[in-house]
DNA sequence: ACAAACCCTATAAAAAAGATAGGGTTTATA
DNA sequence: TATAAACCCTATCTTTTTTATAGGGTTTGT
């Protein structure tokens, strides 16, 4: 299952993705429009800006906005960002890799290659649906 | 991620499954081979016994088996009777559904009917996917 | 009778997730 | 140029979940 935090870095995404009209959105519209705390969403936002998916501007009349197309989000990245590996398993990620204490030898080892197989087949999922998506429903 | 237990379950499967011609494995020769508490494995056995997926024998001379062909054991099983839900959000979970606190309305939101999509093609994955493709390595 | 091995429940310890706190910096505007 | 609005950053606390342990109960082959 998704995080709290992935799933409220969607709804901000997709809260971006419906305003992408206006200059800049206020963390405060995002959070009272979802009954997400203020600062916790802060964090969030905060993250996913680090990894280039918003811009922000500061002072006065600023706030966040989409600095990407809502087709070039995948949900792969966003979950990645904020949840950590898709991977099933540590000794198959791609972006996380760390061998399993359990296992002798991956070379061997039957589920690592099951997984390998299963980390392919939902990759190719999550890398084709987008924000983009999202925002048609 | 999935979880040790889940990690667990699968490595005692695979081990029951290359011992299927012995009459009843030890919990302890499993914990030894991949170095489990076994303990923590009992628990875990208890549990894919009471799912139906393992029987077991009391007293001198006991120890389990597995009682259905490893390609009638899906990885979508075991991970459910283990981790839960397979759904990446509590909402579109067929098993273990929930509302989503911080949705207004499940109809009109766009998260909600992507995740469907992927729960959808995560599940062909996963009920495709059986003990007997990891016994094949 | 006895020891081997599964059965069951409760609790403790560790790790992760979720949330909060508090101040710092930037900027529009009056 | 003072002020308030709003993002920026880091640290810490709380809660929940996961992982592990403990301790005894029951069954059964020899």
């Amino acid at each position: 299952m998704l995080s709290k935090k992935t799933k409220y870095a969607l709804h901000a995404l997709t809260y971006l993705g419906k305003h992408r009209e206006e200059k800049a959105v206020l963390i405060h519209d995002i959070a009272e429009e979802h009954g997400i705390s203020h600062k916790f969403l802060e964090n969030i936002l905060l993250e996913l800006k680090k990894a280039g998916m918003l811009g922000s501007k500061k002072g006065k009349g600023g706030g966040y906005y989409l600095i990407k197309e809502p087709q070039d989000i995948p949900l792969s990245k966003v979950i990645r960002l904020l949840d950590g590996p898709i991977a099933l398993l540590p000794c198959v990620s791609l972006n996380y890799y760390e061998p399993c204490a359990e296992c002798k030898s991956e070379a061997e080892c039957g589920i690592n290659k099951v997984m390998i197989q299963v980390r392919d087949e939902t990759l190719k999922i999550l890398e084709n649906k987008t924000l983009q998506d999202i925002l048609e429903k």
